[in-house]
Parts: structure tokens; C-alpha cells; sequence
DNA sequence: TATTGTTATACTCTATAACTATA
DNA sequence: TATAGTTATAGAGTATAACAATA
């Protein structure tokens, strides 16, 4: 993991960039503290929700999604099979693929996985009333957008640019 | 390294929460890369920073203040050393410590450093005029201090709560 | 020959814990 | 004995690359 400390700031405070990563980092945290009270960590949570959202998808398919190397999508389906949460059929037209689905036992926990993410915003965003939240979540989509980030797709699936990986500590 | 994935969105879009780990995620990313363009990680800046303001502090004071491991600090102090940005000084009181303080060339750096972060913010916050970045900044620093986040050090730094280590991917 | 899925290997990074020198 | 600093070892996690099956 990449940890940024941002090193030009005058007295009035960080800068919004920096405040970001703080608090980015925080609820990244905070999610995968919700995750585990459910046996489970983000990217789980994230193949999860891709399966529900597309039923059949194949592992490579996922990977591409989500920007997983598809080494790491395997291990992820072989734990969530094990625990019943998906399964993988054959696709007669292609036997080469894994077309995946969600189990019922699935389903429920996706149900759960909603409850635990709606718990979490407001963990993360307490101390604002509505109106400052609705405005942020407002200020957050232009930057979002902006960035080029894909709704529902966390960029710390994706692998990381080279670019700042020469050195030591990068990506985090 | 953690990647937070929220998995209870409704239709109009992601979470707060969601936005704020994906942002923070870009955002470190890109001080990492703005970094690198002088050959350091992000914690060698904050490193580089906690001297600048605590001249002659010791190494175990860094670690404690940034939640830095006093092994990897002196890694990180070696390089800063090797390049000529740091010096390690005996204290003649107690000759277990070593004064750290920042050389002309260290200064030098940490004026190029500054630059980079100013730059960083504007990149970060691009799509954003002046008025919706002030009420960005409020907006965040309101949830910075409700999270209990300490201006300047990034939570990155500090060791991650074994809450959230249980299985596998926690704390990318 | 190309692609999906899988497995195995190697590498990077980090934490842990030993060790020294001072106190 | 306790603490600062350092070094060495072991472990976790990841990416790379090899492999088998199918097309």
C-alpha cells in the first residue's frame, strides 16, 4: 500500500489532497472493519457484487472488471465456493469458461454486505448534517469524475502503474 | 495495502464513504508519482517534514509521531542520509540518541517538495472552482477532526489495527 | 495458436525479534 | 534494568510465469 503525506502545508491546514488521502485511507479502514465482522475482506465484497450484478460473468471477465490479476480472482472465487457464497458452472457452449453465480446463501449475504455498507457512511461521515453530506457527496462526484474513476470500481483493485513503483514503499 | 470496496449503493451513485476511499486512493497514488519525480516514496517526505519541523529529534520520536516502526525508520533515515538531505548527530547527554536535522541540500529538497504538493493539489483538485474547493476543505476537515485524523500525519503510517488484519487482503 | 482457468515460484515488503551501546 | 538504535530473520502478500484444458 501507498501511504502519501502531502509536505507543503501553510498553518491554515492540510490541503484538500492531502485531507482525501486521509481520510480515503480512514474509510478504507473503517469498510474493512465492517467486512470482517462478516468473515470477509473488500475485494471479496467487490467480486461479490460484480457477480450480482452481472450472473454468469466469467473469472477473466471479473478480473478485467475489477482490475484483479486473474491468479488472484481464482483464489478469491476458490474461498467464496468453499463458503458456499458462489458457484462455478460449466458453460456447455465454451467449456473453458466459469461462468459464475451467486448462491442463495449468496444472496442473503449480499443483503448483509448493503446493511454493513450503509453503516459505514455514516460512520465515516458523522458530524455532518444532510445538507453538508449531500454537498460533499456532490463535490466528490465532480472529482470523481474527473479522475476518471469508474462508479463501483475501487482503483486499488486496478494494478498499479508502474510509475510509482520505482522505488520502495509505492503501492501499498 | 487495503482495498475498500463499497458494496450498497443505490442508483444515484456511490456512497460518501465509497467516493472518499476511491478519491483518497487517486489521490495517493498521485502524490506517490509526484514524489517520485525526486526520487522518494511518501514516507521519506513525511519523514523529511516531521524533521524540518522537529529539528534534532530523535528517531524513535518520528516513529512514535508518525506510527512509524523505529526499524523502518532507520531505513528510511539511511537513504535520506546516503543522499546527503539528513544528518545524524550525537547527542553528548545521551549518546544512545542521534539528533536528526536536515542539511542545506535536505532544505533545498523539502522547498521542491512543497512545490510538488501544491501541484498535487491542483491536479487532485481540478474540475473544481475556488469557491467548491474552500467548501471542500471545510467539508473535509470537519470529518478529519470527527475521525479523530491528526493534521500532517497520514493514518498510512501508522500500524494498522489488527481488527481488520483477520484474513487476507486488509490493509493494502 | 490463442484463451480460460489454475498452480507454482519468486520477489517485495513488513513485522518480529534479537543484538549493541549507552544509560 | 531499561531505552535508542541497528541488524537479521521470518512471514505475509503479490506478481510472474509456467501449465493444462479447451477452442
Amino acid at each position: 500500500m501507498v501511504f502519501a503525506v502531502s509536505a507543503a502545508n501553510q498553518d491554515p491546514g492540510d490541503s484538500v489532497a492531502f485531507l482525501l488521502s486521509q481520510l480515503g485511507h480512514r474509510a478504507t479502514i473503517l469498510f474493512a472493519e465492517e467486512m470482517a465482522t462478516v468473515d470477509l475482506t473488500p475485494p471479496h465484497a467487490g467480486i461479490l457484487r460484480a457477480i450480482a450484478e452481472n450472473p454468469g460473468a466469467s473469472q477473466q471477465a471479473i478480473a478485467r472488471q475489477l482490475g484483479l490479476l486473474p491468479s488472484r480472482v481464482v483464489a478469491f472465487v476458490d474461498e467464496l465456493e468453499d463458503r458456499g457464497y458462489v458457484e462455478r458452472r460449466r458453460n456447455p457452449e465454451d467449456r473453458r469458461l466459469h461462468a459464475l453465480h451467486l448462491t442463495a446463501s449468496g444472496k442473503k449475504l449480499m443483503g448483509k454486505i448493503a446493511t454493513l455498507a450503509r453503516q459505514h457512511d455514516r460512520r465515516v461521515t458523522a458530524g455532518l448534517d444532510p445538507s453538508q453530506r449531500d454537498t460533499l457527496r456532490e463535490l466528490l462526484t465532480i472529482l470523481a469524475r474527473e479522475n476518471g474513476l469508474t462508479p463501483h470500481v475501487h482503483p486499488g483493485f486496478r494494478t498499479l502503474g508502474r510509475g510509482a513503483n520505482s522505488r520502495s514503499t509505492p503501492a501499498g
